[in-house]
DNA sequence: TGAAATGTTGGGGCG
DNA sequence: ACGCCCCAACATTTC
């Protein structure tokens, strides 16, 4: 690449598709050869602890569709490994590059990687320029009366739906400058064994990746959306869009779900409409509270007198605490890398308000399975549970494990699927083992104990206690 | 985007 | 027939 043709650099992060792409576009736009680039960044990579990851092969199927894609147009993705703060810098001055693209994030780290990587571009005189994509209104843009940031879900989604209007949805059309991508030869893919990963069961679960996977689980849930709000709840109902890994990674872009949502209307649409808007609400919280990160959002919850017990998290995280929809939430997250929201809510619910285990725990671990894993909703969501959070559940409301269990997963075909020791017991117990009289257990050979663990608490007495701790930390 | 405790009502069994 | 008890069903309040 002669040093003297201005280029420019777009640079891939959690936006892994070539179409309606907002930095993209702005690049492609201006008119300079566009150079794409995604880094597998160690700053990152290097804090996975383990090493069979399924985000890291996801995101690794998704790179390559672009990169394919991009060269299927004569261009390439550059794919480096490295330090994502030097490496970005670096690549635009070797290019010549007289700016880089990206799209705005709203995490603590990305913030302060986005701002080291500003600094050195500067002082390369390379322009940054950052584009709003991975949501609909972001930071600012809607904000209270008095114009601070919404503390409360519900007038935040009014105000979110009244400021809706086409502009908001608009795709970008990257397609119509394709021809301003940069000529260049294919460039080289690391497989995941030079990135230090091994291979995960994702292929056997057949998860669909890329902007193709994403494509085809859009257009499979589209057909079934009106149906959405009645299933959603019933994790052994195909009720959810499973798309959530898409939108992390951006495989898809969320005004393409969002304009579907708005102009398909309807109960089923409208319902999913108010989830994608939650997921701009914890962004928003998220870029304006980072100290939700390590903290409770209500000061007076950090104090709470947790109990902590390792064997009783080991034991919850394993799915072997004796409840069986708790377990059955579990093993679906450790077998997949996906739980049901249902089941996110019951076994968050548990964890905090049966084994007074602080949430942090839990979200920590969740972090580490789930494939859609995304700091703002994970937080947002656990803190919710914890009752901790901005605009959580109040912190008396408990949930039964029993009674979600006979509620949304009645015949247990969810628990049978997850816990098949359970296989036998008759369907009267399934949502609570441990009453199968001694007799029973003995006649279907489910002896409680051996062959499926028996309750590690008792949910009546671990209320009671819960109650208590709120009580001390908010009186 | 609950559940449990407590309060109220009304029907039926029964002396 | 009547009062009394029991308790299911529903409503309210409390956590």
């Amino acid at each position: 690449m002669p040093e003297n043709i201005p280029v420019s650099v777009c640079w891939f992060r959690r936006d892994l598709r070539l179409h309606d792409h907002a930095a993209l576009y702005h690049a492609l736009k201006a008119g300079r050869p566009v150079h794409c680039v995604f880094v597998f960044d160690t700053g990152i990579l290097d804090a996975l602890a383990d090493k069979a990851d399924r985000r890291v092969e996801f995101i690794w199927h998704s790179v390559r569709e672009v990169k394919q894609a991009l060269e299927q147009l004569g261009s390439t993705l550059h794919v480096l490994h490295g330090s994502a703060r030097q490496l970005i810098p670096q690549l635009a001055a070797q290019l010549g590059a007289q700016a880089v693209y990206c799209n705005h994030d709203y995490e603590p780290d990305a913030i302060a990687r986005d701002a080291t990587v500003a600094e050195q571009l500067a002082a390369r005189n390379i322009d940054f320029h950052r584009s709003k994509d991975q949501v609909i209104f972001e930071r600012d843009e809607v904000l209270t009366g008095g114009g601070k940031p919404y503390a409360v879900f519900t007038p935040y989604k009014n105000a979110w739906l009244k400021k809706l209007d086409d502009f908001y949805l608009r795709a970008y059309p990257t397609e119509r400058y394709f021809d301003h991508l940069a000529s260049s030869p294919p460039g080289a893919l690391p497989d995941l064994a030079e990135l230090g990963f091994q291979p995960t069961n994702l292929r056997e679960l057949a998860m669909p990746c890329g902007m193709s996977g994403a494509a085809t689980l859009f257009a499979d849930f589209v057909a079934r959306i009106d149906r959405y709000q009645q299933a959603r709840d019933f994790p052994a109902l195909k009720g959810v869009s499973y798309l959530s890994p898409h939108l992390r990674f951006g495989t898809i872009p969320i005004r393409a779900l969002a304009r579907h949502a708005h102009y398909t209307g309807g109960p089923g649409a409208q319902t999913w409409l108010s989830e994608l808007i939650w997921r701009d609400f914890y962004q928003m919280l998220l870029y304006h509270h980072p100290h939700v990160v390590n903290h409770a959002y209500k000061p007076q919850f950090d104090g709470l007198a947790w109990g902590n017990n390792p064997d009783w998290f080991a034991a919850w995280c394993a799915g072997r605490t004796g409840y069986s929809l708790v377990d059955a939430g579990m093993r679906q997250l450790n077998q997949t890398g996906f739980m049901h929201n249902r089941l996110r809510m019951v076994t968050a619910s548990f964890l905090v308000k049966d084994l007074q285990i602080d949430w942090r725990w839990g979200e920590r671990y969740f972090a580490q399975k789930l494939l859609d894993f995304d700091l703002a909703s994970n937080n947002g969501g656990w803190q919710w549970a914890a009752s901790t959070g901005c605009d959580a559940q109040p912190w008396f409301r408990i949930f039964n494990p029993v009674t979600q269990s006979k509620r949304f997963d009645p015949q247990g075909k969810f628990i049978l699927r997850y816990v098949p020791e359970l296989d036998h017991c008759p369907d009267k117990f399934i949502h609570a083992p441990w009453l199968l009289p001694r007799s029973e257990q003995l006649r279907c050979g489910i002896e409680i104990g051996r062959d499926y663990p028996a309750p590690i608490v008792d949910h009546a007495v671990a209320r009671a206690k819960t109650l208590e701790m709120f009580k001390r930390a908010s009186g």
